[in-house]
DNA sequence: CCTTGACTTGGAGCCGACTCCAACTTTTAG
DNA sequence: CTAAAAGTTGGAGTCGGCTCCAAGTCAAGG
């Protein structure tokens, strides 16, 4: 038998980088499960647990909300997700959600680059050009976005 | 002269998936630049307008929060990123925070397909292995977070 | 024995991002 | 001429997601 690593709510904190009160709130809302307790009542974390949370956070940055989260942690928990079909559907949907987020995010860089690279060397010649005349004929990946009015209320 | 298309608050809304509540409310916080009016006061929108309301839209999907969008309705606008310095460090560390996100959802892509691919070839074995025990040395490729404890607070 | 510190709880308050509303004008259709 | 449709404004309300108390418990140190 070994020794299973446990830590306070402060380590659990540290390590995941989520607050004691957000760590308690997700319990409190039950997107985490009730927290295994010290007979003073404290809350103990394992290894999962830490995992489990570090998940949400990454769920979380990822703009998510709480509440679509809740089946990755069934699956996360315990669930062979084969015995639910229905969270199988979600999750595959969320997939898909996902997958195209990272289709966004990288025209989102992708628009960044060009941004930046135009500035690089473009030595600042008076453009003069009214309104949405494509200034150069950008790389044929333009994709989608970017590029607006010259009307932004600048004095 | 050619002619510049137009569009209503409704259309633009349509074409976007930004209600036109929301089209407002970026205005009234300035997000968006006063939009160009009619003689009745409605508002007009261009090709170039849509296509930043969208890049918002993107933006937003991927959680980030709409004080942090400023810079890119900046360069977005008219600027040449290289006048401003100071953008430009904020464009980068922006490329540096979506390229981790697009780390971080790949990780979620494949912790999904990992646990949809376990369900698949796992024919329902009355697993009663109590909590932790990985069931499978799955792929090199853990990587990070997943599979936590048994308690879920299930009936 | 008393304080300090790390925790507990329940609940209040806060902020961002909408979302909805009432009151109003204008345009279009019948 | 009236009515419906589509827009305007300012402001209030809502909801998600924390974040911050206050009051209390317990454990160890001086």
């Amino acid at each position: 038998m070994k020794i299973a690593p446990a830590y306070t709510i402060k380590q659990t904190a540290d390590q995941t980088g989520v607050t004691e009160d957000t760590i308690r709130y997700y319990e409190k809302i039950a997107l985490l499960p009730r927290a295994e307790r010290k007979d003073n009542g404290h809350r103990v974390y394992r290894e999962e647990d830490i995992r489990t949370i570090r998940l949400l956070s990454c769920l979380k940055k990822t703009g998510m909300p709480l509440e679509e989260m809740r089946p990755f942690l069934a699956v996360s928990a315990d669930a062979d997700p084969a015995d639910y079909p229905e969270l199988v559907a979600q999750l595959r949907h969320h997939r898909e959600n996902i997958v195209s987020q990272i289709a966004s995010l990288q025209q989102v860089v992708d628009f960044i680059d060009l941004k930046l690279d135009e500035g690089r060397y473009r030595g600042e010649c008076p453009s003069e050009e009214k309104e949405g005349t494509k200034k150069k004929p950008i790389s044929p990946m333009e994709m989608s976005h970017f590029s607006v009015a010259g009307r932004t209320g600048k004095p």
